[in-house]
DNA sequence: CACTACGCC
DNA sequence: GGGGCGTAGTG
């Protein structure tokens, strides 16, 4: 298309290839041209209750938690104020301020949360319910994805569409490259596929602007050997679009709901994540590529993802600084030196701003924990048991929500983690699949752990104490009550088993005292969760073939094994299932050859990397520990751009 | 399975 | 800095 031999005077080719161009339409993350969003809120709790009291934008607020701060609205913070101050001091700094206290459930008051005026008053009986955040981040989650939506329906061939991950309350990342992709397609024809296809290695024709318009985007600032006189290539003009699809995501937000919030616009997480916190509140961050270099030298590596913690410290107390651009002047060599392999080849990477992992589809949570810090500390087991009740009606309200009612999802593991001074220790049991899950169930399964915890140490004075539930299974038998299909031999199992201690009447008590070794929950736990297991003496899977059979590159992670035994519930010739990287709906039976495809294509960008960058190291060294062992495990799971090295 | 680390409001 | 979340990795 572009024709190199009427080339204008000063006309140099695109930087990007064809290929590069085409690796965006499914979201590789091999590509420069890739298109990455972090959408933050800002100061998400604040702003939950300003649009819950009605209070002026402009309106000073905080969220109390008992005496303290847990956020700031914008307009308090000119005035001093921040989350370490108590209530008190806080109203000196800014008499005028709103200081809400967070919802709460109250003991004896049937599991409910509300707002009270006296809340603070009663850190004692009341424990704090987080379910109004909640609730508008998943309006917002919402809104966000409708409003994505709109941007997918590109009138021709197949309906892209940009995977969100649920990074927190109010954190999300948005890969924007399918969608992008097609923008440019409709907005540059002469970028669209001709005959030669063939040579994918072929540079694009020029961009046709000599400028982007950037608007009301707050951008960071060129590299130093790079000017904004320069034309724009391929990279400028995929981020402006990424760009103004964030905007009118933000706008969405604002319109429908009026919450404000930031975002950053990067080509991978690590950067738009750096880039959403520069300009806040109510703003947006573009980090060109050519911007890359001199963004990143400014920071301090511990304000990376990742580093803020221990690793970090490590780092700092290795090489004698916590500044990136002084940390490019050590060789990969010397980061070996001090950190394993892949860290050293992460954290290379990650300060030159290279970050591969994915933007995993998800948007649930994977985990549900409620819990309560005493101060004075609890010293009975009656206690105990009060919180542990005001905890099984919190979880249980919140999987309602989630959909456990209709069988759409339901936790399979209940823990308890209890906190005696700094020891802490915590028990976990299967949650009998027989049983309908209910604020009784939960609550009797907390008292049988809390009764093991108890048995086996030094359990008092309690300081903390915690009920989850997690290892989600969705999707269970859509509307047949799975009681009716689950009896004979497996019940009679689950119940004298898991159901030993009887849940619902007045259980015979006894609690499991001396035999309660490791191997029994074990064995529960394998008859619950994982139908077949071979074996599990490690070992096995040393090298090469186990490896091989459970290859299986894509997410799947909470799909399969829910059938546990014999009766195949479901027909499946016509379920379907939305792919975790390129996010198609695609049919259950085509599912093995679809992951193949991805699967080959990220050999070949693999292959074509490493060409690239002389130090391998990549493909001998499975991970040694964790991955090969069990039947299971970790089976596919697309975060963090390191999977499957393992074989070939 | 129990524990630890990390990150966020 | 602490309470109350959530996620992922390790042996």
């Amino acid at each position: 298309m572009s024709d190199p031999t009427a080339s204008p005077p000063t006309l140099t080719p695109s930087r990007y290839t064809y290929r590069q161009l085409q690796l965006l339409r499914h979201g590789s993350t091999a590509t420069p041209l890739r298109i990455i969003a972090h959408i933050d809120l800002d100061a998400f709790y604040a702003q939950c209750e300003m649009v819950r009291l009605g209070t002026p934008r402009d309106a000073p607020l905080a969220v109390r938690q008992w005496e303290s701060l847990i956020a700031i609205n914008y307009p308090a913070r000119p005035f001093g104020i921040t989350r370490m101050l108590t209530a008190a001091e806080a109203r000196k700094l800014c008499p005028t301020i709103v200081l809400q206290h967070v919802a709460t459930f109250r003991e004896g008051e049937g599991g409910r949360w509300a707002y009270r005026d006296d809340s603070f008053k009663n850190i004692k009986t009341d424990k704090v319910s987080l379910d109004p955040y909640r609730a508008e981040s998943r309006k917002i989650l919402e809104t966000i994805k409708d409003d994505l939506a709109t941007w997918s329906e590109d009138g021709q061939t197949k309906r892209l569409s940009a995977n969100v991950e649920k990074a927190s309350i109010d954190e999300v990342f948005i890969d924007l490259s399918p969608l992008v992709f097609s923008v440019l397609l409709q907005r540059y024809p002469e970028l669209r596929a001709t005959s030669q296809d063939e040579n994918r290695d072929a540079e694009l024709p020029r961009p046709p602007t000599t400028a982007v318009e950037w608007n009301e985007d707050c951008l960071i600032d060129l590299d130093a050997n790079e000017t904004e006189e320069d034309d724009p290539d391929w990279d400028d003009i995929a981020m402006r679009i990424g760009s103004e699809i964030v905007r009118s995501v933000r706008k969405a937000v604002w319109e429908k709901l009026n919450y404000t919030c930031s975002a950053g616009v990067a080509r991978n997480k690590m950067l738009a994540k750096l880039g959403s916190a520069c300009n806040k509140p109510d703003k947006q961050t573009v980090v060109r590529n050519r911007a890359v270099q001199l963004f990143l030298a400014g920071y301090k590596f511990t304000q990376i993802r990742m580093l803020g913690g221990k690793l970090g410290d490590q780092i700092r107390n290795f090489f004698g600084t916590e500044q990136v651009s002084e940390l490019l002047n050590v060789p990969l060599d010397q980061l070996r030196a001090k950190l394993d392999d892949h860290t050293a080849t992460w954290l290379y990477n990650t300060i030159r701003g290279e970050d591969r992992s994915e933007v995993n589809p998800r948007t649930q949570m994977k985990s549900m924990l409620s819990a309560k810090s005493f101060r004075p500390s609890i010293n009975s087991i009656d206690q105990a048991e009060k919180w542990l009740r005001i905890f099984a009606a919190d979880i249980y309200g919140r999987l309602v929500e989630d959909g456990v009612l209709e069988n759409r999802r339901r936790p399979r593991v209940i823990t308890l983690h209890h906190r005696v001074t700094a020891q802490s220790r915590s028990r976990q049991m299967p949650i009998p699949a027989s049983n309908t899950i209910d604020e009784g169930l939960l609550f009797d399964l907390a008292k049988i752990l809390m009764r093991q915890v108890v048995a086996e140490a030094q359990a008092w004075p309690c300081s903390n104490l915690s009920l989850s539930v997690g290892s989600f299974e969705d999707g269970v038998s859509k509307n047949k009550a799975i009681e009716s299909f689950l009896v004979r031999g497996d019940q009679a199992k689950s119940l004298s088993q898991a159901g030993r201690p009887r849940v619902t009447d007045g259980l015979s008590d006894r609690p499991p005292e001396k035999r309660r070794k490791v191997d029994e929950n074990n064995g529960i736990d394998r008859f619950f969760t994982k139908p077949p297991r071979p074996s599990d003496d490690g070992a096995t899977s040393s090298k090469g073939t186990p490896e091989l059979e459970q290859l299986d590159p894509t997410s799947t992670a909470e799909a399969p094994s829910l059938f546990s035994s014999e009766e195949g519930i479901e027909d499946i010739s016509t379920a379907q299932y939305t792919c975790s990287r390129c996010s198609q709906v695609i049919l259950e039976h085509e599912r093995d050859e679809h992951e193949d495809w991805h699967f080959a294509k990220d050999l070949d960008n693999q292959d074509r990397e490493e060409a690239r960058t002389t130090q391998s190291q990549s493909r001998i060294a499975p991970a040694p520990n964790a991955r090969g062992r069990g039947g299971r495990s970790s089976r596919g799971k697309p975060e963090k751009g390191q999977r499957r090295l393992a074989f070939q």
